[in-house]
RNA sequence: GCACACGUAGCUCAGGCGGAUAGAGCACUGGUCUUCGAAACCAGGUGUCGCAGGUUCGAGUCCUGCCGUGUGCGCCA
């Protein structure tokens, strides 16, 4: 917690108890406030709090406040001032107080230990379920840099996570791709794809088949259109029946589609622990039977659901024809994770466009009698839409994977890395873009509140300036860069009290702040909490950077102090990135 | 039609549980590299916080209505 924030509190309950009030009354230290201006103070105490009781205006209170308690300074070390602003009280900190607190915590690591001491429940994180036979695009990425950061999030607060990917390869989509392949293109072979994103090619292939056969169907005469969709109801029904024709066919393209996620996960550096298939639903279908059993389900209009009446609408979760649908596979996927992993919480990351849906599998699993139905969270996100609107494979203005990769490799390269070439050797050059492009996009998609829309302009993801991934990587790159410049190891035991620059002790607030930040970001499952933590910390930094030379410092203990606080602060922006995924290179 | 989310500076966005003069980035104008990396820093100004009511000591924040945008509402996922 905040000793600090503890501290005022204990002080002004001190204070009011000489001053005779009874019963003192009960102040959360969460309702000690930063001043908006650090001329101000660092800490705020609002008096209106205690207005209601005192019966005395807000203003007063502080003054009388503010006067016992500076008298009380002289016997700690936490505060060096006291002062009543209207109806504040404001409290300076002693920087070496601040600093003996942070720094030695930071550079021997203990202080990304601090956070461990969470709930240790057992947390599922579900993100990025990409459908296999449809291209990979931007939007997918959003969903990808959210929940592997919040899967890293809440590690780093102590819970025991599982972060699952759940792959839809199974359903109505891939019998339309499959049945087009059949029917228009039988034999021919996928595009060959060269190079570390070889199946990136063949991925697509298939998505612009499975285009193909939306607009055939979309665009057919209504007797065609019947004709059609018969024989996509057979090929959906070999599937399910995993057997014929289809069905190996839709092995060999399925692992096509794997393959090409694999190398976009590599890319990123997502991980997953356990991969879950909507293929290996079947278990759905018992689901069903032995609800329509006990009566959860009913029969309606030939199909299966459960009516929820006027808030939740009606559920369908057995099509008429006998075949399974997303929600029946969902329900299945539920049980797997509360009885065969013991998942305590079940996070689902998925586009807000299913928030509905969502709330239907949860309550219907609170139906079926499963306790953990209320520790079921749906993480909702918003669309990424194109400057000319949403992103649609008919219009064919999808940015897929590999076009953004490519467009990131190119200006990275184009703008700044060609300036090393023969110096730095091929592995770095490469290494150091694949960083930065992964920084640019990572940071970008997880810096917003998740139910705001992302407008993707793929010019502004191009920029490396301002408050973007790219920023954050150069700040901690010039940290580096010092290091090499002043090669001594960083000493804990410092003096700090000569870190007496306005910038440096903001950088210290930022770097004490950080866990808070962090923890709050698991207990609100956004992860733009952290990343809006880590700008403002890189902000410091390079205020501090320009205030405060190291290898130039007046006297060696400066040099130390600084060294040590710059050190310090190499370490959280490294271990700040990495709870968003990302990997900052170790120069630029 | 009903439900949910979102309307903050020219643009893109922040604004922990209601609190001090509503803040960043981009763009624009100046300044700062013989001294640790200028992908940076410093200094400039801009707001009917969608509109109208309400709650209270205090509302961008909470409540109600309206307007706008997006999404969803039974056999897609």
């Amino acid at each position: 917690m905040d000793e600090f924030a503890e501290t005022i509190v204990a002080l002004i309950a001190a204070r009011l108890q000489a001053l005779g009030v009874a019963p003192v009354p009960e102040i959360p230290p969460g309702k000690i406030e930063r001043p908006p201006d650090a001329a101000l103070g660092d800490y705020a105490f609002p008096c209106f709090l205690l207005a209601k009781a005192l019966r005395k205006a807000p203003p007063q209170i502080a003054a009388e406040l503010a006067a016992g308690l500076r008298e009380g300074l002289a016997g700690q070390a936490l505060f060096t001032d006291v002062q009543a602003a209207g109806p504040y009280v404001n409290f300076r900190v002693s920087t070496a107080a601040l600093a003996a607190r942070v720094l030695p915590a930071v550079l021997d690591g203990s202080y990304f230990q601090a956070n461990l001491a969470g709930s240790g429940r057992k947390v599922m994180v579900e993100y990025s379920q990409p459908n296999t036979h449809k291209a990979f695009h931007v939007g997918h990425m959003r969903n990808v840099a959210l929940g592997d950061a919040l899967a890293r999030i809440l590690a780093y607060n102590g819970d025991q996570v599982v972060a699952a990917n759940y792959i839809g390869d199974s359903g109505t989509h891939i019998a339309k791709c499959l049945w087009y392949y059949q029917r228009h293109r039988a034999g021919d072979p996928p595009p060959p794809g060269r190079g570390p994103f070889a199946a990136q090619a063949r991925g697509e292939w298939l998505g612009e088949l499975y285009t193909a056969a939306t607009l055939l169907l979309e665009d057919a005469a209504p007797e065609q259109r019947a004709q059609f969709d018969a024989e996509v109801r057979a090929v959906l029904q070999q599937l399910e029946a995993r057997s014929g024709e289809a069905y190996a066919l839709w092995r060999e393209t399925r692992q096509w589609s794997l393959d090409a996620f694999e190398e976009i996960y590599r890319w990123l550096d997502a991980r997953f622990d356990h991969v879950f298939y909507e293929s290996d639903m079947e278990l759905g279908r018992q689901i069903v039977d032995e609800g329509l059993r006990k009566g959860v389900f009913v029969r309606s209009q030939g199909a299966v659901g459960i009516d929820f009446g006027e808030e939740l609408s009606f559920f369908l979760v057995l099509k008429a024809d006998g075949t399974t649908l997303y929600s029946t596979k969902d329900l299945a996927l539920a049980q797997i994770k509360f009885e065969r992993f013991g998942i305590e919480e079940s996070i689902y990351v998925v586009g807000a466009e299913q928030t509905l849906h969502f709330k239907q599998v949860f309550a219907t699993l609170e139906r079926l009698g499963y306790p953990q139905a209320h520790r079921c969270r749906h993480v909702a996100y918003a669309l990424v839409m194109l400057p000319e609107g949403k992103m649609s494979s008919r219009a064919g203005n999808v940015i897929l994977f590999s076009r953004l990769r490519e467009a990131l490799d190119a200006y990275i390269f184009g703008n700044y890395l060609d300036a090393h070439r023969g110096d730095w050797d091929e592995a770095e050059l490469r290494e150091t873009a694949r960083r930065l492009a992964v920084a640019g996009i990572r940071y970008g998609m997880v810096k917003q509140d998740p139910t705001r829309q992302i407008t993707f302009n793929l010019g502004d993801w191009l920029v490396s300036e301002g408050n973007t991934g790219t920023y954050l990587c150069y700040a901690y790159t010039r940290i580096m860069s010092v290091g090499r410049m002043v090669p001594e190891a960083p000493d804990p035991r410092a003096d700090f009290a000569l870190l007496t620059q306005d910038t440096e002790k903001a950088l210290l607030r930022e770097l004490y702040d950080f866990n808070r930040h962090v923890r709050a970001a698991g207990a609100a499952l956004q992860p733009n909490l952290v990343a809006g933590a880590l700008y403002a910390l890189a902000q410091a930094f390079s205020s501090a950077y320009h205030t405060s030379p190291v290898k130039q410092a007046d006297n060696a203990p400066l040099r130390a102090a600084r060294l040590a606080l710059f050190h310090a602060t190499a370490r959280v922006m490294h271990q700040g990135l990495a709870l968003l995924g990302i990997t900052p290179p170790e120069r630029m």
